[in-house]
DNA sequence: CGTCAATATTGAAATATGTCGAATCAAGGC
DNA sequence: GCCTTGATTCGACATATTTCAATATTGACG
């Protein structure tokens, strides 16, 4: 709660999004408009470990490695995931502010008029 | 733990999501994630009214309008919005079951393991 | 009817995206 | 040091998306 902060979200309502912010945020609505990388996603969250190797996503899937690497940049870059490289292996690991921020930013859509102010 | 439903919403931790399901839930996404669209939902959501003319969504950007009526299109089929004809003027009005459906799918994903099912 | 104004649809061009195979980079083990 | 294995980056190609101008459609009003 609180602070609104620097690039902080607006609600989709109580008043237009402006252009800069409407680009960040698209941003992050096109990573997660694709199948794979919605489904990348979900088997990172799904996790108990709260991090999963790549090298149990990428045969999770029928496509090729460089394919499945792309997907995971496009949600790194979305700051939808981290990754930390352990050894030979790396690990991918959700970033739950970016995804609260996104539920908040959906929520207020319906929150009318006195939707909360998204931190 | 009851159902959970036909085509309804898995929360994206807890089990990974079906092929199918994520094909789904990408398209709308994927109407979200388009800086223009954004925009659009924002003023259509932004409105006391609930609802917006296309004659008056469409001066807010320096696009043509059958571009504007395009981007109207994909947020309609993505289940984001309705549009309803009176008269000369089409009217576009937000549809909250699918915001807050991805809203509560988004924080599903910091949810840990015992997110609520998302209806 | 005929015309005008508001939206939608069509067709086409430029750009972006998803995918692969090949090449490259990183870390461990011989 | 030199392979081997895991992961990212590069280059290329097919497909999808964004956008516009032109055309069609819909409804209101003489």
């Amino acid at each position: 709660m609180s602070n609104q902060g620097e690039g902080c979200c607006e609600p989709l309502s109580e008043e237009p999004l402006a252009e800069q912010q409407a680009a960040e945020l698209a941003t992050v609505f096109k990573a997660l408009g694709d199948p794979v990388r919605l489904r990348l996603l979900s088997l990172i969250a799904s996790r108990p470990s709260g991090e999963v190797c790549v090298c149990e996503l990428t045969p999770a899937f029928d496509l090729s490695q460089p394919t499945i690497s792309h997907h995971l940049k496009l949600l790194r870059q979305a700051g939808l995931v981290d990754s930390e490289r352990r050894g030979t292996w790396v690990y991918y690991r959700v970033r739950p502010e970016t995804t609260d921020r996104m539920a908040a930013l959906l929520s207020s859509v319906s929150g009318e008029r006195a939707a909360a102010r998204v931190g």
